[in-house]
DNA sequence: TGCCTACGCTAAAGCGCATTAGCTACCCGC
DNA sequence: GCGGGTAGCTAATGCGCTTTAGCGTAGGCA
């Protein structure tokens, strides 16, 4: 590999020219006052010396970083929801690159860890504002970035503390979906497998469970994993061996799903045509499987884009309001049966 | 949201202890030319007022940009994968932030596109070098990047031209590894369900196969697939349509598995009991699938870990081999079976 | 006592750009 | 013919830091 080719400045190109360094970043920056001329000649010679302003420079001389960062603290989690986070990854990333923004990209292995990113980050300098998600009861987050004066973005709200805007699904709604599809279908023994109850939206989810499937909650009516495979087996184990045994089980994504569908099976249920199993999260698998899972749908790619526009309108001071909802759609598939 | 607080600079620091900036600037650096006494009240005083230094500022001032980034070309790959590039990720990313190094992600439509943004990364000095995955036939990033003199590893090579180094999976032995394992377990008529042919690393899969499997090859013995469920329904489709089913299928992914699964079921045959299945790649789905499935694993986490390792080693002008190689290994499961 | 070195520090330059103030020539209107 | 405005440019400053050169003082050694 060569060395690296040692850049063009723009003193380069303005004393090629024969003119000064205000001039050239006149032209470059399509700023007035340089003539059509030299700005053609400024703009040519750039192009064919390959010449880019110095990002650093350039942040330093009062333009901003142009960058945003997404901090994701991972811990129990590890094996579930990937396919989300990347395709949120996608999405905003894709709103960002048009314009103009780079993605600083940073997992953390516990809050304490990821306050530690978002504080460097932000005395440094380094970015103009951030996206964090999965809130979880008494975060830290909201109040410190609040003081910290950094701009952020919420995936998934909403805070209760108000202090952060976000873009959120409508858990509640999501849940009322559920809920009113199995009714409709004649279930009326509803369960709930959900992940880590700390999760806010775990919390929403497990509260507007319990109120939509009031009059036909199994007992137990919901049992919290923390999203492993191995949980999600127990807790659906342990939901088939008590006395009044549910005919329809929501599962709070995909994984906890997968893992529901085999412990059924292998205590010898059928789906759907014993219990019932939806998906709150949507995913290449839900269609894939055998029998495919009916799944409340919210794309994570729009989801990401969305948030990423409400970072950047809030960077740039643009009004806008604080808390923005998507609606999820219920997509019924395989797994969920006339009864 | 109070407005960004205005941050202290170095000159801040110094004139409040009465001392020059340069002194200041060596405490704060662990740099010889200031007393014990000065170093200790600098730092507490930078801590009080939780400074940091100017990231741009710092970059500018011959530090380097402290950043590598990674982009990521995806197209028909939309649906496979996901996993897997997060997972690699997470690896890179935990590496790099040890190492105080941030992470710039960016995900392009185009390899066109993605041509452009290393440059600009390259021109505007935003990064010190690169990752990028996914060679492709005739792919011009490889002598791209060393024009431009980028530092960059490419995440599963090797490069067929020697122009970048790379960590890279043994695709041979993989596949060695898997047919090895079907002909011990008595399969004698293996096809492969493969991805993209113009993917260097399928091509290499596909080669290793045909070589390994040479003598007990089903007709036909490969079926290319752009990794997406539909084609991998097709695909598997079209091998047992054809006079000389297969007794064992080796999909590229595992979302070309699962869909290879369910196609044989729909077929109204068996997994395991009248063909088998493999993965040439690991995932929760592979464990959590009824009847789980036979895989060939390297964990993602590690690879980004070399991946990461190695471009920091190239960035810092150290030592090391153009070629690093990761071993496979098989994980046996439900989904292959004794004939 | 005198010289040399080491230490602890300061002053100044420079990184590459944006921006402001200022300067010159020119054109316009009266 | 003159004042005032404007177009097109240059010079200079600053962003926040690192680094080099330089400077004074104290201590070591002959």
């Amino acid at each position: 590999m060569p060395p690296r080719r040692t850049r063009p400045t723009l003193k380069d190109l303005a004393t090629r020219l024969g003119i000064s360094e205000s001039a050239a970043s006149f032209a470059l920056n399509n700023r007035p006052g340089v003539s059509e001329e030299t700005r053609r000649r400024v703009l040519a010679l750039a192009k064919e010396l390959q010449w880019a302003p110095h990002h650093a420079a350039r942040n330093l001389a009062g333009i901003t970083s142009m960058t945003v960062g997404f901090v994701l603290t991972r811990d129990v989690q590890e094996f579930g929801m990937e396919s989300f986070y990347l395709r949120l990854l996608t999405g905003a990333q894709s709103v960002l690159s048009d314009r103009g923004y780079g993605l600083l990209f940073q997992m953390t292995r516990s809050v304490d860890e990821e306050l530690a990113v978002l504080r460097r980050w932000s005395e440094e300098r380094r970015v103009e504002g951030v996206i964090i998600s999965d809130l979880r009861r008494g975060d830290p987050r909201p109040a410190f970035l609040a003081e910290l004066g950094l701009p952020a973005v919420l995936a998934g709200g909403p805070d209760p503390k108000k202090l952060l805007p976000c873009v959120m699904v409508d858990d509640a709604e999501a849940m009322r979906l559920i809920v009113d599809h199995l009714h409709q279908t004649g279930h009326r023994r509803l369960a709930y497998v959900s992940g880590p109850g700390d999760l806010l939206h775990v919390h929403r989810r497990i509260a507007a469970f319990k109120q939509a499937a009031a009059g036909s909650l199994a007992t137990p009516g919901v049992v919290g994993t923390d999203y492993s495979d191995e949980q999600g087996v127990a807790a659906t184990r342990q939901l088939i061996d008590a006395s009044e045994r549910p005919d329809a089980v929501v599962f709070d994504n995909e994984v906890l799903a997968v893992a529901g569908v085999r412990a059924l099976r292998s205590a010898g249920l059928s789906v759907p045509a014993d219990v019932s199993v939806v998906s709150c999260e949507d995913s290449a698998i839900c269609m894939a499987l055998q029998p495919s899972l009916t799944a409340v749908q919210r794309d994570p790619t729009v989801f990401g884009e969305a948030v990423a526009r409400k970072l950047l309108r809030l960077v740039h001071d643009e009004p806008e309001p604080a808390v923005e909802a998507q609606q999820p759609t219920i997509v019924i598939r395989e797994s969920t049966r006339q009864r």
